[in-house]
DNA sequence: CGCGAGATTGACTCGGGTCAATAGTAGTGG
DNA sequence: CCACTACTATTGACCCGAGTCAATCTCGCG
């Protein structure tokens, strides 16, 4: 892949360059550096009292919309830390698809997939403009030398990433396209909610394929189950924008009632009530008490 | 049957020691110690020349088929390098349902999620005998501090991890059973020569079940599907013991991708040629092409 | 204002999950 | 040694969830 087509891959952040071809120079609405201490509340590990020293400063560095933050099999060399924005990373197939891995956003830290192979194993692309903090490796492992809790702190945000994608395998093997969706939604809406943003309203900052690609569902899926949500008076959909109606029923959805449309017989209608929610089924395996949609 | 030639992990010598699923119990009768040396070499990365001491020290423990080695929720505080055996670790989901993330062997690390919420997210259960080296967390950081190589190791094991989940991420997102299969059954065979062992004929360590678990699928289909690759030339099958016939086929093997994401046209002429990618080599002796893979 | 990317919906298909019956295997104890 | 039990694996029948194909519809943007 590594597309040559794309020309901007890392800005010069120290230059107040111009852009090349039609692209707009950087803005610089934003702070440029920022100390430990910001870099520490904004990962949301202990910040080390410490470390209030200025000596340590991380560069900023701002991506427009579409613009690659690194591509696959760049070298690697540097850790980024969301400050502002919303970007996804991707995997790419032998075929050229396209896998999203994650929608990193205020706070997370990425390009960690790169410190094995000295390459980075996917690509990340700012969906919205962003604003990254550079965190060099070496200049980090350095730090980590001086503060221990920093290091620490490295394995935790690394262990908590672990997690995550250990709670993404779990999902994509387990749950049903109609609960995947539901705690895509949970989770953007809790996430939004820590930044500040409102957790009820909000726009969705990727396309239906993107949330399939993430989902491994498909984006006519992710289609028709945000209006079934919508018809069920769950959420609200227009476009990209999402009202959160109920959330609990969001958080505890297994699967949902069929819809009205097609009135094949009525064999199993038993299921018309709220077949949300509801915890306690014990085991898979054990047969069936029912396959209402509580499972 | 064929149990033969495939090494058995260490027998435990003449132990008593009657296990009872479910606790969390370790006994030290083969008390052994490797040095960090060996450490390294275990898990494949640079050994430091300068750390030939002896003063560093890792102790062995071993579990017996069945045991736990540690449970969702228990403190964390060692991680643990699987010396010889097979184990696996699971998630438990709100209904009790397991979900078998990996499957450790020889050179793995496991543990690691419990770094981030000093309890561990996982389970991890020993499917065969096993020997393991503890690692205490606390141990391993003061020893980062003295020898830094081993510091930049484990962010590259972690790393590593991390990359590998992506991989699972991807597959279960994209993958059809039939490439998730062959996939798991290449990617086994690979760690088996490895480890020393044949390539081409080994025993499963693991049920159905646990196959199905950790490739998203239920454990009919792989049944199937292994029975499928049996009549289709690429393996033998019977219970337990896999031996591998076709292993470029197995590599190659595919499904459409479901998001028809990218150029339409490079998919559309993506499922007319890779299908089956039998190279033609050696033997492959059966008759013509099957259409397995087709599209 | 038209164009193209994204979103929505419908109709059809089928991969793989579910249920169920059967058989091979291992461990236990008489 | 065999009987008894529990677990694991294999297969078949059935069918539903979600993928595929395709026809609009909407909206933002040059």
């Amino acid at each position: 892949m590594t597309s040559t087509h794309i020309p901007e891959t890392r800005p010069e952040p120290g230059s107040s360059n111009h852009s090349t071809s039609g692209e707009v120079a950087w803005q610089r609405q934003g702070k440029l550096w920022s100390n430990l201490k910001e870099l520490c509340e904004l990962l949301r590990i202990p910040v080390t009292p410490s470390v209030n020293e200025e000596e340590f400063l991380f560069q900023h560095v701002q991506f427009k919309t579409g613009q690659r933050v690194h591509t696959i099999g760049q070298p690697f060399d540097t850790l980024f830390i969301v400050h502002s924005g919303f970007l996804k990373t991707v995997l790419i197939d032998e075929f050229g698809n396209e896998q999203v891995l994650s929608f990193p956003m205020k706070g997370d830290l990425f390009g960690v997939d790169g410190i094995h192979t000295k390459r980075y194993a996917s690509e990340a692309v700012a969906l919205s403009n962003c604003d990254l903090i550079l965190l060099p490796f070496k200049k980090f492992i350095q730090l980590g030398r001086v503060h221990a809790e920093l290091e620490h702190a490295m394995y935790s945000v690394m262990s908590r990433e672990l997690v995550r994608e250990q709670g993404m395998v779990s999902m994509l093997g387990a749950l049903s396209a109609e609960a995947r969706v539901a705690r895509f939604l949970v989770s953007l809406s809790e996430r939004f909610a820590e930044m500040g943003y409102s957790s009820k309203l909000f726009n969705l900052r990727m396309t239906r394929h993107e949330i399939g690609s993430y989902l491994g569902l498909t984006l006519e899926t992710v289609s028709r189950t945000l209006s079934a949500f919508n018809e069920f008076g769950l959420i609200t959909v227009d476009q990209r924008s999402i009202g959160i109606k109920d959330l609990d029923s969001l958080r505890t959805l297994r699967r949902l009632p069929p819809s009205s449309a097609r009135s094949k017989q009525a064999s199993k209608k038993a299921r018309e009530a709220a077949a949300l929610g509801r915890s306690g089924s014990t085991d898979s395996s054990s047969s069936g008490d029912l396959q209402i949609a509580a499972l």
